[in-house]
DNA sequence: ACGTGTGAACCGATTCACAGCA
DNA sequence: TGCTGTGAATCGGTTCACACGT
């Protein structure tokens, strides 16, 4: 995966990447064969030169005066981004989000596997919601090494939640996909998303009142 | 509420406002009356001087060579996002997903409060989850229009979201929080905000790929 | 002619540096 | 002195404009 320069890449641009892709599939199915960027942007909010450049911090992939081929073009964004072979994770906290999110699609068409589930509740324990078993949170370091897990969901209650991410760092964990609605203070090497509905919620207040006072 | 100046707020001093709210609520628990900005700050991955700057955009509140009054600042900040009084949703979509956010504690505290939830499915309409009721798709207008609703969280399987969306904005919905893996097109001056799992841990495991490789 | 790829120009957000108040 | 508030400088990302390949 040669980066070409010594360009930083924005975080918002690998983010956009996951966008194209989530569309590119889409227009597969749709038997797409050839597009351009204009095309493909048409519905993103995304311009055709954003789209363009985005791509070019990894290098050509397209025809100039034809456009992409949209097999070539999924295959290379798999590549940038990591999932071209399946991605094992494990799921910690299995509470009513925790178990929704444990049947969530989303996540097995993008090469995502929940190899695991953890939770401290001796009731959850041994169950399988799912195709996913439940185990004891104690068990979790065994999984990760034996699996090479690299990604966790934090579904954990708020007042877990910075306790259990340390553990999860300690036992090899390298992205945490959080949850619970407080700031994850680590130090190792670790990538920490935060995905927060009242957060959420709060902005779209703001820009919602914004919209009404014209 | 009034802007300072006529400079453009970012939508990140948004976001972050967001996140100084839920970060005071805490040290409010915990007895702090006064703050600076770097005690605020500390744990939450922003300078102070991003802080101040943020607070800037809409006018003085914290005292030089003292800091902040706990109380005074949640106030400002609630004001600024327009979350100083009750601020009434509707969910839509009352699958595993929609089910668990009916159930998440977070909304309440930030003077959020579920209304009524709706679903197509007969099987599900009459029931009550948690405290909220789930009616037939077909009396959001009624709701969303005596009780004067402007935020709705759309919870609904990818196939139906752009048409429940384009729904919600006729019956006078203002904001959407989108958790359905598609980028909603609407024109109306409507504000979407997006969660989408599956594109985070896309993004994730390419920060992931990053780190390993040094 | 058409559409890609990309350096350059532009624009907006963050950081810096400091003036001013308690 | 300590900390806020903010213009100015810096930095990074987006947009523009166009050279190049088909």
């Amino acid at each position: 995966m040669a980066k070409k320069k010594q360009v930083r890449i924005p975080q918002e641009t690998i983010r956009r990447i996951a966008l194209y892709l989530r569309s590119l599939r889409k227009l597969k199915e749709l038997k797409f064969n050839i597009i351009s960027s204009g095309q493909i942007t048409a519905y993103l909010n995304v311009s055709p030169e954003q789209f363009r450049k985005d791509l070019s911090y990894f290098g050509p992939v397209g025809k100039p005066g034809v456009g992409y081929r949209v097999d070539n073009l999924i295959h290379h964004l798999e590549r940038i981004l990591g999932i071209d072979r399946e991605c094992r994770i494990i799921l910690v906290g299995v509470g009513k989000l925790g178990s929704a999110l444990l049947a969530y699609p989303g996540f097995l068409n993008f090469n995502f596997r929940i190899v695991g589930a953890f939770d401290s509740d001796k009731e959850k324990i041994g169950k399988t919601l799912g195709k996913v078993r439940v185990y004891d949170v104690s068990e979790m370091k065994k999984f990760i090494q034996h699996d090479r897990v690299q990604l966790a969901i934090l579904a954990v209650p708020v007042e877990s939640a910075q306790h259990v991410a340390e553990k999860l760092v300690a036992c090899g964990i390298k992205g945490i996909l959080n949850f619970a609605p407080v700031n994850l203070n680590l130090t190792q090497p670790v990538r920490v998303l935060n995905v927060d509905m009242a957060t959420e919620l709060m902005t779209l207040t703001y820009f919602v009142n914004r919209i009404l006072a014209g």
